[in-house]
DNA sequence: AGTATTTGATTAAACGTTTTACAAATAGCA
DNA sequence: TGCTATTTGTAAAACGTTTAATCAAATACT
């Protein structure tokens, strides 16, 4: 007795050839209704599956897709935000009912090793998470023609696929939340906005949004962090030498709560004596106290959206635009308080 | 011009045959230093790499461990707790620098489905986190005889691999700490006792560290609720019902948060008027407010085990001790206070 | 009736490895 | 010098699919 039915066993019983259970199982050529229904009759009985491995081989796929997520710089674990279990679920849940599968890898951005695997293995396609314009990796993977989705990875080429949020307009409405609220002196805490293009486009609806009052953003109530818990403690200081702010506009959740901690030990009250708004709306936003008022995405619909995308540039179906914006959302919560001065315009 | 130069290019070139080519590749003997470090240089030059998905075929099996995570069970989506990316994180850094590569997928507890993947891509191995004795998942992958290891599985089954926490210590630690701190009306809340023996465990624990005092353990102080903020925020209420409580167990740091957040909203203060402590020592637990007194575990570095561990089993490697038990370690924060009464007996 | 077309199924050659069995060359030893 | 044992290398057969090329039978068209 074998250990598992291969195609052959099938074949056999169903007395037919090999070329026709192929046939069956790809839905391909030209086959009966008869002997269809009895190949697939034999398949159940059997309890017949078909090794992926030989079929790789034939094809050059593998219908297994590779999610490339950044390193930790120091230790060698990856990036630690819990935005990203987000992501994985939604790019999991993108393959249920498909038939590819996500391979995980964590590559050093700095020096964009080991994506032999790609090759080895032929993978079908790469979701990409948070790379740059130039980065070490994006030369690596341009060079090894691979379909790419990128996410979160401001890029200039018009023909990358890409996912990422409409920053700018949640900028322009964070801010714009804020001014509506009588805040005018207004400090933004995030990353550089160099290559980084989330900093970058986010700032700019920023400044729209200040403009379009008439007021001129000022470089000095730009704070740049690092985009982590200890990052927005360490922003808590910086916020105290700017005496006269009256709200915080932090492009991260994390780094919102990083903040939140360290204006408390610097016994500020929120929202009483500071307001913050977040970005993200992470899983624990709602349950900070106050509960963080924050520009809401939904991440695992990115994820989704982004394995979608990806499977439709494998199978060369028509995409009628390579770049998905996704649309962000207030979410209104505590942190931020209205000033007296426009409740009495109201 | 070839896409992918292969094995037979290399022997080509080298002049020797495909066999002693494996042979170098592999590692077997059989071939002199000469030659190996001749077709080492062809390798080099040509830029070869192995096609795994013809050695898969070949020795049916494909260098990939398969994770096995529990869904949610509303929408599709995989279980929101960032516990999990921690798990990814150490678990992919377990197979660095080896030649194995993770796989992940979702699975509905209650339906056991879709590992057919398992055996359809010659999957090696698996980690499955989270499982019970008896689960319709645990019956699926006992039939089909893949090397497994289970995290945070409580399984009777003796030789079974598995990686898990010293629950019971957990749980006397963190309830001694609180005993000391002169704290004897303490309620415990976390999930069902039933199958889920992280519960258990845990509430054994707790138990002796009541006994070893002479008090005996309350029924009633046990507040059911599912590993969630959400149940922790509900929990809430039934603390307020128990009014002589002083301080409170949580058995997950997620259920401490929204405890806290549902104390807060009850006006309740922290740790002024009633003490927290966790479990898990997640990344935000230091931040939140006031930092979260917790038993902390090293989450990646389970993962890590579990992979070494799943790999040597793999690898038909010996193995002292299928069981691995990681050690737990007390993270002094500032949610417990220590009541008066035992500061006099100091 | 004779020929062209369609339909349904088959044969055999790939895909790139590993591996078994065997041959050739070299070394050891009397 | 012969005989055996060891080392180094090779040929060929797998592994389980897909797919291009054929082919026979059945149907359709003059």
């Amino acid at each position: 007795m074998k250990q598992r039915p291969n195609i052959h066993d099938v074949a056999d019983r169903a007395g037919v050839s090999i070329a026709t259970v192929s046939n069956v199982i790809n839905e391909k050529g030209r086959v009966s209704e008869k002997t269809v229904s009895k190949v697939k009759m034999i398949i159940e009985e059997m309890g017949f599956t078909p090794n992926l491995s030989a079929r790789s081989l034939k094809q050059m796929k593998s219908s297994l897709i590779g999610l490339i997520v950044p390193f930790q710089q120091d230790d060698g674990n990856l990036q630690d935000n819990p935005f990203y279990w987000n992501l994985v679920s939604g790019i999991e849940a993108g393959t249920r009912d498909q038939k590819f599968h996500v391979i995980i890898s964590g590559v050093n951005e700095n020096k964009g090793e080991v994506l032999d695997f790609v090759k080895e293995r032929n993978i079908d396609g790469l979701v990409v998470v948070g790379t740059y314009q130039g980065s070490p990796i994006m030369e690596r993977i341009k060079e090894m023609q691979v379909p790419c989705v990128f996410i979160d990875s401001y890029l200039m080429e018009p023909d990358l696929y890409q996912v990422y949020l409409d920053d700018e307009q949640g900028g322009y409405t964070g801010t714009k939340y804020l001014l509506d609220k009588g805040h005018t002196k207004i400090a933004v805490v995030g990353g550089e906005a160099k290559e980084d293009g989330v900093t970058k486009g986010r700032l700019q609806g920023h400044r729209i949004a200040l403009e379009s009052r008439g007021l001129t953003y000022d470089e000095r109530y730009r704070i740049e962090t690092p985009g982590s818990m200890e990052g927005g403690y360490l922003a808590a200081e910086e916020i105290r030498k700017l005496s006269d702010v009256t709200a915080v506009f932090c492009f991260s959740d994390v780094v919102a709560f990083g903040l939140m901690k360290g204006l408390h030990d610097l016994d500020y009250k929120i929202p009483e004596d500071i307001s913050i708004i977040g970005f993200d709306d992470l899983y624990f936003s709602k349950y900070v106290s106050p509960p963080l008022t924050t520009i809401s995405q939904d991440v695992s619909m990115k994820g989704r959206m982004a394995t979608q995308l990806l499977i439709k540039q494998i199978e060369k179906m028509e995409v009628v635009n390579k770049k998905i914006v996704l649309p962000i959302d207030l979410r209104e919560r505590e942190s931020v308080i209205e000033l007296p001065s426009v409740k009495l315009n109201n």
